[in-house]
DNA sequence: TTGACATATGCCGTTATCGGCATATATTGG
DNA sequence: CCAATATATGCCGATAACGGCATATGTCAA
């Protein structure tokens, strides 16, 4: 069995950096295929693939406008992701958050005076 | 050409499902590998094959410990997937930001009388 | 209707992944 | 030193991803 299929799950849709890259393109609002055709220099076919995968995990919708069709981020789906790193959150910050303690700890130090 | 290496990104490697439960089983501290293959029922070798590829994008590190090799996690190594998603922040929250919006309102027609 | 533009699909070759199994490589205890 | 335990590696077959290219499908404009 090879990596399970890409368009399983959304961090399966995520692991390519071109699909990142048409997400983060996306973020402004819809946009037709061939713009972000322009915008990212990838080839069209390249484009629509990608597209139909992310459409496949919901990352993205498309409506028709004319010839073009404009596809729009669907930002709601990457909460899977958000609740899985959250839960890294305090490991990842924890460098922080010591400084943060000491900070804390300088401040208070210094109010009694 | 084929998705960019496993072992290239921090997204290509967590894009494995049994690669974040080995992340998830090592949130509560250091553990050996057969303690890994005992709490995920995975098979030794898929384990330490996974451990690998886990190691070389650095959300592992590991130490001998007798017979033993502990694996620690590297948290700090998920903040480029945590500064990305971040830049969806605001997207994925926008309808609860309505709802959110809609309970100030009738907070402050309230306030009034 | 015809032709130009916009997008989607299908096929192909290359490449990498992934799990299983067998086996190599420590490391410790007796 | 030898056997047992713990982990890492190598090889294999099956699968599927990805890009390129050609082409199908769809839509408007004249």
């Amino acid at each position: 069995m090879a990596r399970s299929s890409t368009t399983s799950d959304v961090f399966n849709a995520i692991a390519e950096a071109d699909r990142r890259a048409i997400l983060d393109a996306l973020i402004t609002g819809e946009k037709a295929v061939g713009a972000i055709v322009d915008d990212l220099s990838m080839s069209q076919p390249q484009v629509s693939k990608h597209l139909h995968v992310l459409s496949e995990v919901g990352l993205v919708t498309s409506r028709a406008d004319g010839r073009h069709r404009l596809y729009r981020l669907e930002a709601t789906r990457l909460r899977p992701m958000n609740e899985w790193l959250a839960k890294y959150e305090h490991a990842m910050n924890a460098r922080l958050d010591r400084i943060d303690n000491y900070l804390r700890e300088l401040q208070q130090r210094g109010e009694p005076q």
